[in-house]
DNA sequence: GACATTGTTTACTGGTAGAGAATGGTGCGA
DNA sequence: TCGCACCATTCTCTACCAGTAAACAATGTC
C-alpha cells in the first residue's frame, strides 16, 4: 500500500468529513477511499474514524493522529515547494573548478558580467590545474583539457579546441636558429608544461607522417603562464596553446615556427555530473562558457560527438546508441 | 511509485552516504534504491544526489530537500509513536451514553472503582434516555434497551436481560383489588413509562396464548424512577423492569401480580461503532459492563447471537455468514 | 414511502515495484 | 601495476497490489 496516499486520503476525509467528497477531491473512487482508510487503520491497529453510511466522525485517536499527520504532510509539501524556485531560476552557490591559465586568459574577464546577470547566484571558482574529483569535492562543474579527461559517468561538453603553436621570442631564434624540422628540436632548449599529457614527447604531423620527438630542456613548470613568461624572456622554445600567446604573436614579441606541421590540439571540456535534471545554475554557467569560448571564433561552434567506448550489450544495441541524453558516459550534444 | 518509500530511501542514502548500505538497511536490492532515487528526482525535476559508481554526494538542492523531508518523516514517525501507548493501555476520554435508571440502579456505584483501576482514563458519562446517534455525537459507547435498538452498522453486545414485573403497593391492591388476569388491567390506573416501546400496550403470555392490553392511566412519565416513586406511593400499577423494584419487592413495599404470566423482557445492549481495532478504553469499559451486569446472576452470562437481516448476496452466500468478526451489522460475540 | 446518497464488499485488471542477472566503472591491496 | 571486490545502473521479468466497476446495504430526505 502507498502509505503517503493513505495519509493524504485520511487527511482529506477528516477535513471534509466525507468519504465521497474526499474521493472526488482526490480523483479516487469511493472504494479506494474506504480501502485506504481501512488499511491505514489496520496498519496502526487503531480505529481512526467511526462511520456509518451517513455519518462519520474522527475518534479521539483519529484526532491525535490527524494532528501529527498534518504536520508531517505539510513539511513534505513544503519540501517540494522549496525546490520550486530553485528548479526554475538560477540560485544558490555554484562551485566550479577550472584550470588556471585558461581561466585567466579566456574567462576571468567575463565573469562579473555573468554574475550581475543572475543576482541570486554565488560563484565559488577554484582555480586548480589538477584534475579534481568533482563528486567527492562537491563541484557542480569543472573545466578540463582533453589530456585530463577521465572516462567516467560524468557528462563532458566540448567547449573549444585549442591548437598548439611552436614559438619562441625573436631573440631566441636569432641566437639558436629557427627549427626547420621537428628533429631540430632535439637540440633546442624546450620549456615544458609539466601537467600536460604530452609534456616530454612532442608530436608533429605532415602528409600523414608523424614525428614524435622526445624533447630536452632545463625548465619544467606547472603553469602555462610561466611558460609564456619564459618564452617572452627568450629563454627557450615551447609548444603552447595558441590562444595563450595570440597577442604576443600579433605584437611580434613571439614568433611561430614549423607552421606547416600539424601539432597537438587540446580540447577543452566542461564536465558535470549529469545531463538529467541539470540545475539552472549549472545550465546558465554552461551557456556562459559556450558563449565565451565561441566568441572570437571565425565560424560558429560546431559540436562534435566523441565516440562512446564500445558497448557489449546483450540485446541488439541499435537505437539506444543515438539517444545521447540517456547515455551516462562522455558525450557531447 | 510509493513516494513515502522513496523519501525514506533518499533519507537513508543521504545519511549513510551509500546506495548499497541503504539497501541493506532497508531490506531492498540495490536496483530498487537506484530506481527510487531516480524516480524521486524525476518527480521533482531536480537532481538530488551526484553519484559515480564509487562516490556520491548530495547536491545543494539535495541538502535543502533532505532537511525538510527529514522533518516531515520525523513528524509522521511521531504520529505512529503517539498511537503506540493509546493502542495498548486505556487512556484518553471515554464518552458514554446510558439510560438514566439502569445506570443509577445497576452501574453508578461501581464506576469509581472502575476509574481508579485506570488512572489515565477520563469518563464522560451522559445519562439520557433517548436514543443518541453515537457517531454524530461522538460517543464511544452507548447502553440501549432492546426496544431502542437500531438496525445499523454498529456492534451490539448483549449485557443483560431484564424481565418485567407487574407490581403496585400493597395499599393500592387493597383499595383497587389485585388483578387476576391481564384483562383486569383495563380498569386499573396504569402508570406508563413513556419512552418504552410498549408504553401503551402491555403484552402477557401464557400457555402459548398472548394477551395484548391497551392500558389506561393518568400518569405518563419519561423516567422509570418516577414510575417507581408513584408505585411506592400507591398511586397505581405498572409493568416495570424487575431489577428496579427488586429491593421494594423484598422489603414488601411493593407486591407483584400476574406472576404466572410471561411478561416482556427488556434486553440491554452495549452499542459501539466497530469490533475491529476496538480501543482499549472501550474494551475495558465493555468488560466492566459485562462484569457488573452478570454480578448477581445465578448462572453466568451466555451470549446470544442475534440473527442478521437477510442478505441478498449475488454469489453463494455461504461462509461469510458465520464470520461474525467481519459482519458490520448487529451481532453479539 | 420511493428515491438518492453514501460507505462497503467483491471480483477483476493494469500498472508497477522489486528481484535477478549482466555491465561498466572505481578504488584498494597485494 | 594488476587483479579483485564492490558499487551503481540498466534491462527484463514476475508477482502483487491499488484502483475501478458493479452490486449491495444502510440511511436520510423530498
Amino acid at each position: 500500500m502507498d502509505r503517503l496516499t493513505a495519509l493524504q486520503v485520511f487527511r482529506h476525509v477528516a477535513e471534509l468529513n466525507s468519504f465521497a467528497e474526499a474521493g472526488r477531491r482526490l480523483g479516487l473512487s469511493p472504494p479506494a477511499i474506504s480501502k485506504n482508510i481501512a488499511e491505514l487503520e489496520g496498519h496502526l491497529g487503531v480505529r481512526l474514524i467511526n462511520r456509518t453510511t451517513r455519518r462519520m466522525a474522527l475518534t479521539e485517536e483519529g484526532r491525535i493522529y490527524l494532528e501529527h499527520v498534518t504536520q508531517g504532510l505539510d513539511a513534505l509539501a513544503r519540501a517540494d515547494q522549496v525546490l520550486g524556485p530553485i528548479k526554475t531560476a538560477p540560485s544558490g552557490t555554484l562551485r566550479v573548478s577550472a584550470p588556471m591559465t585558461v581561466t585567466l586568459t579566456r574567462l576571468s574577464a567575463g565573469i562579473p558580467a555573468f554574475l550581475s546577470r543572475y543576482p541570486d547566484l554565488k560563484l565559488d571558482l577554484h582555480l586548480d590545474d589538477r584534475r579534481v574529483d568533482i563528486v567527492r569535492e562537491g563541484f557542480d562543474l569543472a573545466i578540463r583539457g582533453s589530456d585530463n579527461l577521465e572516462d567516467s559517468s560524468l557528462v563532458a561538453r566540448k567547449l573549444a579546441v585549442m591548437p598548439h603553436v611552436l614559438c619562441a621570442a625573436p631573440s631566441y631564434f636569432e641566437k639558436h636558429g629557427r627549427p626547420k624540422t621537428p628533429a631540430d628540436l632535439k637540440a633546442a632548449n624546450c620549456i615544458r608544461f609539466s601537467l600536460s599529457g604530452h609534456a616530454d614527447i612532442w608530436e608533429f604531423r605532415k602528409d600523414g607522417r608523424s614525428e614524435r620527438i622526445a624533447i630536452e630542456g632545463r625548465y619544467s613548470v606547472s603553469s602555462s603562464l610561466a611558460v609564456r613568461d619564459a618564452l617572452r624572456a627568450g629563454f627557450g622554445v615551447s609548444l603552447i596553446p595558441h590562444p595563450y600567446v595570440e597577442s604576443d604573436l600579433k605584437a611580434g614579441r613571439l614568433q611561430s615556427a614549423l607552421d606547416d606541421w600539424e601539432k597537438v590540439e587540446t580540447t577543452l571540456y566542461a564536465v558535470y555530473p549529469a545531463r538529467q535534471h541539470l540545475a539552472p545554475k549549472i545550465r546558465v554557467f554552461l551557456d556562459f562558457l559556450i558563449e565565451e569560448f565561441s566568441r572570437d571564433k571565425e565560424k560558429p561552434f560546431v559540436p562534435l560527438r566523441r565516440e562512446r567506448s564500445a558497448r557489449r550489450s546483450v540485446g541488439e544495441g541499435t537505437e539506444a546508441e543515438n539517444q545521447t541524453e540517456i547515455l551516462p558516459s562522455i558525450s557531447s550534444p
